[in-house]
DNA sequence: AGCCTTCTTGACGCTTACGTCAACGGAACA
DNA sequence: TGTTCCGTTGACGTAAGCGTCAAGAAGGCT
């Protein structure tokens, strides 16, 4: 079976052999050993494709551990199912709210780059194409942008 | 105008005074000063929201000061105003890139939920009501996952 | 045998984003 | 006047997520 080195891993992913290890001195991965070699399967890859992407997301290392604990169940008891299932929905929710707060930021964030867009046309100078919309005077965003982020 | 005392921000944001304090020595927010006191403006307020958002979001504080930065800018020159259009581009890819990224999170988890369901009510204990789609057999996404979450 | 490269295990350092005292300053109220 | 609440400014502490040496083992090349 195809296997990896920690620096195959490190270099495919575009992280630095310390983090794979740090990821394992917490738990998140268990690589076996040739020797005092660590040997990565590719099991243990998408674990670490998996830990890449939750810290993406926004995830800490707990969290993203404690995640990959969830998706190893197989055998668990009712109870401990449950669990799993209330975890997984809070992890829904959560997410579904960040998605929620990037579509608002995305969408400032086109405005405010036409508003830029008018502001240097008007200057005479009509260089970057234009991306998204039309756009509209006065200030950029800011105080006039609803206020409806509260927890 | 109506104004606001740190603590009242600090509960409506459900956030402690050192918080925004420490968002004030990193520049911020600059509330005025009532003799010692700080005085926080409806603008200071939206700001806040904006802070806590752009935290949502994945942003460090210093990413956040550059945006925040970026939103006065009204009287910039031509190359000032190229910079931050370049800005915003870079944000806005991160940004949906991000996104993308949560809804492979989201569909993973929503799989994994099903999954967690069938076993659930295999084992007889029909309890939580189903959320999303259909689920198969096997094992809890992992290894089948594809590795497509490289940089 | 000598050298290079890649791996290992400590161990300390650093940044971010605050928490947590400590000590003090005013307004308000009995 | 004393106490009780805000508020303030340091200053130190802390958790997360690694970076950065240091020092050594282990294998391969010449």
């Amino acid at each position: 079976m195809h296997t990896f080195t920690i620096s195959q891993l490190a270099e495919e992913f575009g992280i630095t052999p310390r983090a794979i290890r740090f990821y394992e001195d917490e738990e998140l991965i268990k690589p076996v050993r040739q020797g005092q070699s660590r040997i990565y399967s590719p099991r243990d890859r998408v674990r670490l494709a998996l830990i890449l992407r939750g810290k993406r997301v926004g995830f800490s290392l707990i969290e993203i551990k404690e995640m990959l604990d969830l998706y190893d169940i197989n055998d668990g008891q009712a109870t401990q199912l449950s669990y799993a299932i209330k975890k997984f929905d809070e992890r829904i929710s959560s997410l579904e709210r960040q998605r929620a707060d990037i579509e608002h930021a995305l969408t400032e964030l086109r405005q405010g780059r036409a508003r830029l867009e008018v502001i240097l046309s008007e200057k005479g100078v009509p260089s970057t194409a234009p991306r998204g919309s039309e756009a509209e005077h006065g200030r950029l965003i800011g105080y006039a942008m609803t206020p409806s982020a509260h927890d």
